[in-house]
DNA sequence: AATGGCATCCAAAGCGCTTTCAATTATGTA
DNA sequence: TACATAATTGAAAGCGCTTTGGATGCCATT
């Protein structure tokens, strides 16, 4: 069933029909009811490809997935994508993903653009000096980025979080409870977030005159295993820290378990404070040690921003180009005064 | 840059561009690269809206994602996407993802088929006697279901792990560890999966007189927290079982905390085994007490589902209709022998 | 009765591509 | 030399929708 073949069935030109279904004044209500009526009956739906090349809108929001073989999905992606669909299965709007190799994420992102498929992107996993920044400023497209690029102009439409201040708290906290051997379990060197994270608690340890030094830092990927190792690491070293901050709940986890088998008390010899995304599978208070956390849902953060690309496509009010949030500290079990 | 364009530009028909572009005989080799060499001057792409209204085929499958204000986001929904776009990558196929509420998956899986956006249908979350399998059979587009459904004739392509006999397996092991106090945690009641399983414990015990009490059988959502509540609920039973069989690592991580809440030794006095997705974040291997799992990768499941769709739309060879991944059954330290 | 304004409706063009059908030129064969 | 055949290209129709630029008829005004 397709335009042509409703109106003629109603005997009314595909103009009227078309009007009439798309809530143009012009069209009498009499006319409209009828047209609304057989669309129940005949349930006749708009085919998208020509609405879109007729428009050039297509009513999806687009982003590129990271993938390759041996790449491990990311529980933070899924969670980031409910709180897209949240928002969009309000409006109407899908999403066209694009699984790409990560060391094609430009032009894949291009690809995407150009494709027609889209309305808007969706830019996450954001690296100092992204060079997809250029890149979507000569698109004419409208974007949000999730995230910031460090370095680049904050000159782009994003919605982060205050990382850096949210590892400052962390790392004044645990000062502030005596102690004074830091290390940090952070993303990936090139991530922008781990940038930030990394000066917030070296700033934070500035402040006391202290520093955080090279084998006290591990940068890797967020992973349970990779958190394992690191603590590992840790806590083999001449000077054991006794105080982690640790840049995702994942990792905490392996974290942990590196802790509980080297016979160390959690909140007691070793004080650690996580990220929290708000995964639903991985919630701090359930931890046999409780967590103290900085927080910040990573599945709110989706919704708003479905929400401002869908806005910036539809044209519903202005929003503001760039959103920090700030984030929460919340203590729990896991941090304790510096052990004599 | 559009067709006419690039096709004035070299002097050229729009035909014999197209064609040019398309792989067609037909076309002078000398002009084929004078074509190719133009679009990768000027970076010209085809606008994939107009294809597709041309040709009918979008080079992408749809899916619907369950969600809702309320609705916890699914790991195994994250990754079994990793799977799907691990094999769409190479094909330069991409997902159409329509967020709907999950009572509304009909409707919106319907939509989206009519919508014009895809050519293949992929469906989860399959439940016994589901109704979308009708509409499935109803819209000539191709599509595989992960699962089956539980009642209906299975005459639909799909690709489905032996639910039913991972868990008669898992359950003559404990038998034979000579235990004979079950219970069961497993999914929502109406997923297909979570019939079957259930099916495969009560055969299995029926085969030593044993029957699985009704208070001995949970059916919630597959998270932490009704895995924890579910154990709580069992072990202030009169009778406490001491074997259990569990749906989900998810669910299993709760479960444990439970049992180590009540001050009981996980493989001694109470042996669980979990049905093990793969999920990188949920090892069972990692647990403090290694997990005996029923496993079948989900992931794997994905990219083997997004080769058949693909195949099909691509007309690549034929593919079984049907397909029924055996499960491993791979022992840890979380069985043991019963309690005396 | 003539005029203008309004409410409704429609024909047709156009979005950017593919594909059918036909035309043109080059090649080989009788 | 004439003709069938193959190789190469193009004109134009069509995919299903939106939207521009009229039509048409009806009513109140002058």
């Amino acid at each position: 069933m397709n335009l042509k073949q409703l109106s003629e069935l109603l005997g009314l030109s595909q103009t009227t029909v078309s009007r009439a279904l798309n809530g143009y004044p012009e069209v009498n209500e009499a006319t409209r009811e009828r047209v609304l009526q057989a669309v129940k009956e005949t349930g006749y739906r708009p085919n998208k490809a020509a609405q879109r090349l007729a428009t050039g809108k297509a009513g999806s929001i687009g982003l590129v997935m990271p993938t390759a073989p041996g790449h491990q999905s990311d529980v933070h992606f899924g969670e980031f994508l409910a709180g897209l669909g949240e928002e969009a299965v309000r409006h109407d709007f899908h999403f066209v993903i694009m699984p790409a190799d990560p060391d094609d994420e430009v032009a894949a992102l291009r690809r995407l653009a150009i494709s027609g498929n889209v309305d808007a992107l969706f830019v996450a996993y954001m690296r100092g000096h992204d060079p997809r920044l250029p890149m979507l400023k000569s698109l004419s497209m409208p974007y949000v980025v999730h995230g910031r690029s460090f370095g680049a102009e904050p000159d782009y439409p994003y919605l982060d979080i205050d990382n850096e201040g949210a590892f400052y708290d962390a790392t004044r906290l645990l000062l502030q409870l005596g102690h004074t051997r830091f290390a940090l379990m952070n993303g990936p060197t090139h991530l922008d977030f781990a940038i930030r994270r990394r000066n917030g608690v070296i700033s934070a340890l500035a402040e006391r005159g202290l520093t955080l030094e090279e084998d006290c830092m591990s940068h890797a990927l967020m992973t349970d295993e990779q958190g394992l190792l690191a603590m590992e690491r840790f806590l083999q070293l001449p000077q054991r820290p006794t105080a982690i901050l640790c840049s995702s709940t994942v990792m905490a986890l392996g974290a942990i378990r590196a802790v509980n088998q080297a016979g160390l008390r959690l909140g007691e010899d070793i004080s650690l404070i996580a990220h929290d995304d708000v995964l639903p599978l991985l919630k701090p208070e359930s931890f046999s040690v409780p967590l103290t956390t900085t927080r910040s849902s990573l599945r709110a953060a989706g919704a708003r921003i479905a929400q401002r690309l869908i806005g910036t496509v539809k044209q519903t009010g202005p929003f503001p180009e760039q959103e920090l949030w700030k984030t929460e500290l919340i203590v729990r079990a896991s941090t304790g005064p510096a052990p004599s």
